[in-house]
DNA sequence: ATCTATTTATAAAA
DNA sequence: TTTTTATAAATAGAT
């Protein structure tokens, strides 16, 4: 119910999911309370924000809620010293099931511990790191055409500047004489951002120095080695 | 949302309410569910309906929800009663961390939340999803290669069976004829391992038939997609 | 936070 | 209860 369908599915983009949680969230806490008041029923919402913050929801009281919850299942009583040192320690055996089922396959994707896979398993895998290959190369030439625009936006105004100066120095008459000369360098068809940028400004210095593959980007996005 | 606005208020007409509530629970909990998965939240909810019935949801257990909330609300009774059962709450909490660190990770091996990376960053991903990728088509490329090999040493046996009992059938004397004739399939210089073996075997059924990419690796060791 | 095009939930009916 | 359908409500994406 929005201007476009999506996927239930974990949003990817930090500050649209928290956007998303707080709508969201509310939405929830609002439908709770009308089914409350509808059907004449007793409703207890938790919801704990990923960054740990608690939100609730109960028509009568969250005590009595859990409580009554509780007292459906008697088998675990909730102050049990007993039971609830049980019950943590059966929650940390899972949480270190998932750890251990997680390990392994991050194993896997950094190429580790291949040993027991089926052609079909590598295969997968391959096809996994392929597109993981991809969206990271997809995204470290994005910030650079980024910058480049940036940094050709900059020359711009320099450039402007300088024609400014340059009049306001020698006076207007050799101003064009001027612009000219300097086009060499000022010309910036630049894509908007989306890919390509001419080779005449490779010359230009980006912010890590220090790598030497940049010009490999340049070419097709999806560059295979 | 229906044919007809309503006021929330208790629904008076006991069967509508009833199947308002079926409806309205459902959605209730579909709708705590897709809050849980798109914004990582941790959620619990208990719904009591006016003839007693419990429904409820927790994305990871309804325990741990109730757990989590009383930790909120009652600083717990500080002192030593239950010092065990706190021991396993800081155990979990701390595994829960790790697991969420590890997940951060892994979904930037899957080429997700790639959004605070920086260049340097990203060139380090980049680099380690290509050591993985080509870790895996190793892996995947010993396999088939060990498998061929293995056929083809069946073949070899076969074969020379075929020519023991053609001695018998035919006498000695066309025995010569035959291996000439069979050669054309068993010729099998399969490197050791290497990775090239001959196109002449490619219709040879290997152990998972649904796959039919198996041609693309006799090509180069290194296919780039 | 606000707007609105769209999707989704659901009231009423069957 | 479940299905259908017309409509209200929620909300995704844009601003």
């Amino acid at each position: 119910m929005g201007r476009g369908k999506i996927v239930i599915r974990r949003i990817e983009n930090c500050t649209s999911r928290q956007v998303t949680f707080s709508k969201r969230r509310k939405g929830l806490i609002k439908k709770a309370k009308e089914l409350a008041i509808l059907c004449d029923a007793h409703v207890g919402l938790v919801i704990f924000s990923a960054t740990g913050k608690l939100y609730e929801y109960a028509n009568t009281s969250m005590k009595s809620a859990i409580e009554r919850y509780n007292s459906f299942k008697e088998d675990q009583q909730v102050t049990n010293p007993e039971s609830e040192v049980k019950f943590w320690q059966r929650e940390s055996d899972i949480l270190r099931q998932q750890l251990h089922t997680l390990q392994e396959n991050h194993r896997q994707l950094m190429g580790e511990q291949l040993y027991g896979l089926s052609i079909r398993n590598l295969q997968d895998l391959e096809k996994q790191l392929e597109l993981s290959l991809q969206e990271v190369r997809t995204k470290k030439e994005k910030i650079l055409t980024d910058e480049i625009h940036e940094l050709n936006q900059k020359g711009t105004l320099i450039h402007q500047e300088n024609v400014e100066l340059y009049k306001k120095v020698y006076g207007t008459t050799d101003a064009a004489a001027l612009a000219t000369r300097k086009n060499a360098f000022v010309q910036f068809p630049y894509g908007g951002g989306g890919g390509e940028y001419p080779q005449t400004l490779f010359q230009l210095q980006l912010c890590q120095p220090e790598q030497e593959q940049y010009c490999e980007t340049s070419g097709s996005a999806s560059a295979t080695k």
